[in-house]
RNA sequence: GCGGAUGUGGCGAAACUGGCAGACGCGCCAGCCUUAGGAGCUGGUGGCCGUAAGGCCGUGGAGGUUCAAGUCCUCUCAUCCGCACCA
């Protein structure tokens, strides 16, 4: 029987038409048996489908298919078209209505994606760009808005002039927005609607530390960081001209007789009431401030000619405005302790602000005012601090903090760092929002009955910034719900990150008429036991996705608190070390490499480079090394058909290393596969295997031959899909491979007939040799000691003691 | 500054609870086969010394624990990532 030449395209396309319209991972859902929901986030893809985003794919399907293979029932959707976004971008791009555009990317799109993925194609069922969806956005937003969770305020927001859009603070990266990479973002005050996402920040952070499963510590660091819970005090100082107070935030009350100064944000609504000079010289610092890179800027301020008190000691303290207090952040207002805070310190050095130690090390005595060339910031021992000194710094905070609370200028306060979600868009592209402005009743929610509120089709869009719906009056122009007197339709759109906060459960029950999704069946789905995803993701998405899921359980929806699991980030494909992107302009495409080597080789690179966690150059060499094993396996398995199934004879010996080497590698690809992710170690041992069975290959008899093809073309089935359907089918074999169930293994078999044992001198590995497993440790010491090799070791030296670990080493340890 | 990682051959990387460092692959070298090969096959490949047998060194660095350390402890250096005048 001839062997068949390694023909990735003839075999791809094959299974490709073969397998396109199957909806190969939609489990029919038996609720006995165990169940895996697998999930990637997959970067939209708005331009060239490259390896970079493959690798995520390949990591979920390689997954998915084993875990199929295991038993399991298994949900694996693709996850990339939860954004409506590159949509948009397209469109405008292109010309096209984005309605079109999204179906014909789609089209475009999954012929290259299907060929990689193998899988089923859940964007055919669920589009987030259409009504069919958004009505769901709509119908959860309807409910945040009956509960207080959604409102409308004014509010200085995130403007990119490239977008012509308002954006998230989320959404906001180095101070540009996350799309443009090089476009600054502006402040605009606009009226926007936003979610109450703070209402669940203290879950939301309480959670990070429940999380059952296994989520990078990374992305925990920062979500944590980003909710950005800090415990302090909160305390007045009275204006001593007027009496009204300014409250200030500290983390570090223990240091409040060391304030020297009162410093306010320029922005602080007090500066208006000081005086229109101060507030003239105030904008001047917050236009000086720019909009970027606030850490390296020189700290500017002046002092107003007010007087602040001190609630503690009475002190009467200048009252100065400085560039760098963040109005966005506690009070807006600070008191500087220049010796016990870095950038105070800096600060009133630079002004010539008293400069005043309270705290001392607890083994060292108080710094000295003129001579000190950093703030001292640790705790310590307070001084000077009247009934308070002698007090280690936690005591000090606790009774300073009652006292404040009892004599009512003050009380401990938690600061957060999070703000609300604002989900206004300026955009066509999105939900619209669905509320109705009337004149006379206010904002009105659009009655459920009337959902969903369509986009118009017929718009223009122009980036300029106003959305396109105000220029369409038949969407604009609605009788109020309420009164029915003229009204007008909201136009601002929802964040397209709303759509993506949920599709994994709508992917559970996509074709549900009646309510987002049906609670029993998220029941048996959720949650889910597996998410993959870039980084990119951590705060973004990965927050807001757990906001949605306590609001949904909140509203009865769902009976857990968390969506996922345990979350996976893959590492980037790099190429020439750059992270791979359109932008760097670097990609390899997958259309190409498809073309080329096969999907499925492009897969084996994938998962054999590196482990899946770690970063990844791309390598067109080790490309190549992928599909030369590819060809081997191939050429072996067909060459030897007709010998197995002749049921040819062979050597026992050969056999019998062979079927070891089998078992043992089934053995090991299981354990790799079940307990961490290893597919490069488990490829690697099938590597091995081949390697093993190319070297007894003529030795073998049919029946041997037979198992091993089989057991060789099953273990590689979770990576390389193409060639093992083909080569299942060439063996004779129905049925898609990843039904099949995983091979097994049989310890007898796979058993070394003798152990190695290492024999060491003094830790230095001096000699080997074989004995029978089990044997007793006075055995082994005996025949480690008569070892030839040894015995040179140990002439004219005395042995003070001999480690014996069975089965393993002998360790001699001489003097 | 705070937080999170990562350091092993020429390269990507292995080494499960401390027990043979470098599996597997790439690259490179030699050979075979071929009209030819950017195809296929065989062998070699951490460094240094040695004709060889063999020896010494070797997991960023310095100490330590141990019969035994890539793995555990202490300190330190370097690189990457995230956040950042967050009071």
């Amino acid at each position: 029987m001839p062997e068949k030449t390694y023909d990735h395209q003839q075999i791809e396309m094959k299974w490709y038409e073969r397998w396109r319209d199957a909806a190969l991972y939609r489990a029919e859902v038996d609720r006995t048996r165990p169940k895996f929901y697998v999930l990637e986030m997959l970067p939209y893809p708005s331009g060239t489908l490259h390896m970079g985003h493959l690798r995520n794919y390949t990591i979920g399907d390689a997954l998915a298919r084993y875990k199929w293979m295991r038993g399991f029932n298994v949900l694996h959707p693709m996850g990339w078209d939860a954004f409506g976004l590159p949509a948009e971008n397209a469109a405008i791009a292109r010309g096209l209505h984005p309605r079109d555009w999204t179906r014909a990317n789609i089209e475009e799109m999954t012929g290259t994606l299907r060929r990689y993925a193998f899988s089923y194609d859940w964007s055919r069922e669920i589009s987030t760009c259409e009504p069919e969806y958004y009505h769901w956005n709509q119908w959860f937003f309807l409910k945040m808005l009956e509960r207080g969770l959604a409102y409308r305020k004014k509010a200085l927001v995130n403007w990119c002039p490239e977008c012509a859009t308002v954006l998230a603070n989320e959404q906001v990266v180095d101070g540009c927005c996350w799309r443009h990479g090089l476009v600054a973002v502006e402040q605009r005050e606009l009226e926007q609607w936003f979610l109450r996402i703070t209402a669940y920040m203290e879950e939301l952070l309480a959670d990070i530390n429940r999380l059952e499963g296994v989520w990078p510590d990374r992305v925990l660091a920062m979500q944590r960081n980003w909710i950005g819970r800090s415990e302090g005090t909160e305390a007045d100082f009275r204006l001593e001209s007027t009496g009204q107070p300014v409250r200030v935030f500290t983390t570090r009350v223990d240091t409040i007789f060391g304030a020297t100064c009162v410093m306010l944000a320029p922005e602080h609504p007090l500066v208006g009431e000081i005086g229109p000079r101060e507030q003239e010289r105030a904008k001047g610092l917050i236009d000086l401030r720019g909009r970027k890179d606030l850490a390296g800027l020189e700290k500017e301020g002046f002092f107003t000619g007010r007087y602040a008190i001190n609630p503690y000691n009475g002190e009467r303290l200048p009252v100065w405005i400085a560039n760098f207090v963040l109005m966005e952040y506690g009070t807006g207002a600070i008191m500087a302790v220049p010796a016990h805070d870095q950038r105070d310190f800096e600060f009133c050095r630079k002004y010539g602000i008293e400069v005043r130690p309270v705290i001392r090390p607890v083994d060292g005595a108080l710094a000295d005012a003129d001579t000190m060339t950093d703030a001292f910031v640790d705790d310590g021992v307070v001084e000077n601090s009247g009934e308070f000194s002698g007090l280690a710094s936690a005591e000090a905070r606790r009774r300073m903090t009652a006292k404040a609370e009892a004599g009512g200028f003050g009380k401990a306060a938690i600061t957060w760092r999070l703000k609300d979600w604002g989900i206004s868009r300026q955009r066509y592209w999105g939900t619209p929002i669905p509320v109705i402005h009337c004149e006379r009743c206010g904002i009105v929610p659009a009655p459920e009955s009337e959902l969903p509120v369509r986009l118009p089709l017929d718009i223009r869009i122009t980036g300029r910034g106003r959305s396109p719906l105000e220029n369409v009056p038949e969407f604009i122009n609605v009788a109020c719900p309420a009164c029915r007197g003229q009204a007008r339709r909201e136009s601002d759109t929802m964040d397209t990150f709303i759509d993506s906060s949920w599709y994994f459960y709508r992917y559970c029950d996509p074709r549900n008429p009646r309510a987002p999704f049906d609670p029993d069946v998220i029941d048996y789905w959720f949650q889910i036991d597996q998410y993959i995803g870039g980084i990119e993701h951590a705060i973004l998405h990965l927050i807001y996705s757990r906001f949605f899921c306590k609001v949904m359980r909140d509203l009865g929806l769902v009976r857990h608190s968390e969506p996922v699991k345990n979350l996976f980030t893959q590492g980037m494909v790099l190429k020439d070390g750059v992270a791979m992107s359109k932008s760097a302009g670097n990609v390899v495409g997958a259309d190409a490499m498809a073309e080329k080597y096969g999907a499925d080789t492009g897969r084996l690179f994938v998962l054999f480079a590196a482990p899946p966690e770690k970063e990844l150059e791309w390598q067109e060499t080790g490309a190549e090394g992928m599909y030369r094993f590819l060809g081997r396996t191939c050429r072996f398995v067909t060459r030897n058909i007709e010998r197995a199934r002749a049921g040819a004879a062979g050597s026992p010996d050969a056999d019998r290393k062979a079927l070891r080497k089998l078992h043992q590698t089934v053995r090991k690809v299981t354990q790799d596969l079940e307990t961490r992710w290893h597919f490069n170690t488990s490829i690697a041992a099938v590597m091995e295997l081949m390697n093993e069975l190319h070297a007894l290959e003529s030795e073998l008899s049919g029946a041997v031959l037979a198992e091993a093809s089989e057991k060789v073309v099953l273990l590689l089935g979770p990576f390389i899909p193409y060639l093992t359907e083909e080569l299942w089918e060439e063996l004779g074999r129905q049925g898609p491979v990843f039904r099949q169930p995983w091979p097994t293994y049989n310890p007898e078999l796979a058993r070394e007939e003798e152990a190695e044992i290492v024999i060491q001198v003094n830790g230095k590995l001096r000699g080997r040799f074989l004995a029978p497993f089990g044997a007793s440790r006075e055995e082994l010491e005996q025949r480690a000691l008569a070892h030839d090799k040894i015995r040179s070791f140990l002439a004219g030296k005395q042995v003070v003691k001999v480690i014996v670990v069975p089965d393993k080493l002998v360790n001699v340890v001489v003097r």
